[in-house]
DNA sequence: GGATCGTCTTGACATGGATCAAGGCAGCGC
DNA sequence: GCGCTGCCTTGATCCATGTCAAGACGATCC
């Protein structure tokens, strides 16, 4: 990652939308002040690779705005996206100099970005920080774990649902539950694919036989209506 | 998990044979004192559950011998192991007070234990274990991760393969390289199964059809001698 | 409007791995 | 030894999903 300071909009953490779920979460006034003393942002336009396996990380970092995904790719040019990245979410790992996986913008990214080593030295000093760093790692073990059920033994109609319902959970959430919701989906049907362990087709087939059954409504590819969001939760009520 | 103190047997950790390797591998005297003080041994027999999801688990634990799995199961019966523990390995989460995973002791188990609070209160005093804790936490992650990408795009012979050369890397391995191996496989063809996201059959099949190419040797079901590692890691060539 | 390009959908067909079924083998108790 | 039990292997068949191919749709540019 090339991190420039170019552009230094300092914005102040006091009004950052991600201030209250990112690793500065749960920071005291002096921790807070200090995350905010260090911080700088980098923007990243969409398509673009934030870094690349195996190079040099020197940030970590949170996502302000924008979705960004993990991946990894066989030689033979296999790939798995490993992770999902949205808003709040964290980028990187203290300790370690360079990067285990292909990290890429699939929106424009706007990202909260800390140097390395003043980060490593942070955490030593501010307990809310490392805990809330410590947090993020299991609950990231968790989710990526949860995935492995998903990949290992769901069928390829329960992967899609899960998937809707993932981003469902992610959506900030209309008043009324048991309107119809509309989401946008944050990833192309390619890269849905490859996060469900799919092909592009069977991501599609699936997604034509649940409108053709009326779980959902495509409004465009990307833009799906749930009529009933308790109907199509109850697809995995053998998984999951 | 039922921890009972009843067989007290006070190893001094000087001795442990994961000294080196687990949570209390970086620790300096002090620290390593405390853990010493406030360890106690549980041994789990071969079958039985440490802990089932969704229980309180009011301990975290090294392993010192033996193997267990990580599992999760659905509804209807369909499971995904989601990591195979060895000795060294570390259960349980700090800072959450119930159980993600179904953990099963495949052998007899062998476990040193904390209760949880006293050692959430020695993380925030001693750096090392604490800064080893991230580390575990990040190290399992990253082979979570990489697991997916196993699940999602490898083929069931790359499967096997891939499983085989991380029993072997997790084995103690003999001085010369080039010679032939022998290794131990921790799993039957069930769990191994499991693992994978395979059937039994398909695992039986390919190990089957890598004894008739010579990969392989099967001494028993369960010992298996490389004659050459190199050939049977160039199975992978595609793939990792 | 028409051409172009990327993304998505759909259809026809192929196949890897699942499922179903049978039997082998090793350990153990009697 | 003999029968039982659990685990593993092998064969026959099936099917969910992959592969290959064609075309639809929508955005963008002229």
């Amino acid at each position: 990652m090339r991190i420039s300071r170019t552009e230094d909009l300092r914005l102040d953490c006091q009004y950052c939308p991600v201030r209250h779920r990112a690793i500065c979460a749960a920071s005291d006034d002096t921790e807070f002040a200090t995350l905010n003393d260090i911080k700088f942002y980098k923007s990243v336009p969409a398509g673009q690779a934030v870094a690349r396996r195996g190079e040099r990380l020197n940030v970590v970092a949170s996502i302000v705005s924008g979705v960004a995904t993990l991946s990894k790719t066989t030689v033979d040019g296999r790939m798995q996206i490993t992770g999902m990245l949205l808003p709040s979410d964290f980028i990187g790992r203290p300790g370690r100099d360079f990067c285990e996986h292909d990290i890429s913008a699939v929106t424009d990214l706007t990202l909260c970005c800390f140097r390395r080593r003043p980060f490593e030295d942070l955490i030593e000093r501010a307990p809310a920080i490392r805990r809330r760093l410590l947090d993020i790692a299991f609950d990231e073990l968790d989710a990526a774990r949860h995935w492995m059920l998903l990949l290992g033994c769901l069928t390829a109609r329960e992967k899609i649902v899960s998937f809707l319902m993932l981003v469902l959970r992610r959506s900030t959430l209309p008043e009324d539950v048991d309107q119809p919701v509309q989401i946008d989906l944050p990833l192309s049907r390619e890269a849905t694919a490859s996060y469900l362990g799919l092909t592009i087709e069977t991501v599609s087939r699936q997604m034509s036989r649940l409108r053709k059954e009326g779980l959902i409504e495509l409004e465009t590819a990307r833009r799906v209506i749930i009529p009933d969001t308790s109907r199509l939760e109850a697809e995995l009520e053998n998984a999951d």
